[in-house]
DNA sequence: ATGACGCATTGACATCCTTCTATGTGATGT
DNA sequence: ACATCACATAGAAGGATGTCAATGCGTCAT
């Protein structure tokens, strides 16, 4: 349950960054290798490998290796449990609807 | 376009820490005031007013002034905006698929 | 008016994040 | 074996972020 905090901080934080945020764009296109984000992105290598590694490990981005190139795409499992989130957050639940504290 | 960017890694960045999912959490049970989520959250109360500016200011949550009381509670347009940017992020449009560009 | 209360703002400090350059590593080709 | 290519890792610098104590600003009651 706490650790569910900070795994679901962890996701909201990968999405939080523009760079990454522009990535997730290009990767919703369809899987994409590492070397077009980098022509894409106007970063450097360095930079766009720890974005890579920010996004991997909350979940919402695989990779995949073959041979000396990687091949990112988005992961359907990250992107659920994201919306699983924010679909628990929205269900303002009625019943747990409590008296004001302050009137 | 550009500017869409930056809304959406504010509004990210606001769900991206711990103590504003706790308060999300919160909020889910209905409209509170800030002093329910004071005693409830263990940190001083202009950390609270801080993350209440930021989650405002991001568009997920409103704040309704009462006399000398705040109420707060969640936007359903914030949570909406969040969720149609997953959903842009998932629909991994098969049309806009490329060939890959390194084999 | 005066004091108390609820919340926001300011300023300071420590930590985390993003970005870079430099270097390491593993795979491919000659 | 050696050079090259694609990517990862390490280290450093600067900016952003989370937190607190102190203070300011409305609002309410006396």
């Amino acid at each position: 349950m706490e650790s569910d905090i900070k795994k679901t901080a962890a996701l909201f934080k990968a999405l939080g960054d523009e760079n990454r945020i522009r990535i997730l764009h290009l990767l919703s296109g369809g899987e994409k290798c590492a070397c077009k984000l980098l022509e894409a992105l106007s970063v450097t290598q360095p930079t766009l490998s720890h974005h890579m590694k920010i996004l991997c490990d909350s979940g919402i981005v695989k990779g995949r290796k073959e041979g000396k190139w990687m091949h990112y795409s988005i992961s359907q499992e990250g992107v659920d449990s994201a919306r699983r989130y924010l679909d628990a957050m929205t269900a303002v639940n009625a019943a747990k609807e409590e008296k004001p504290c302050c009137e």
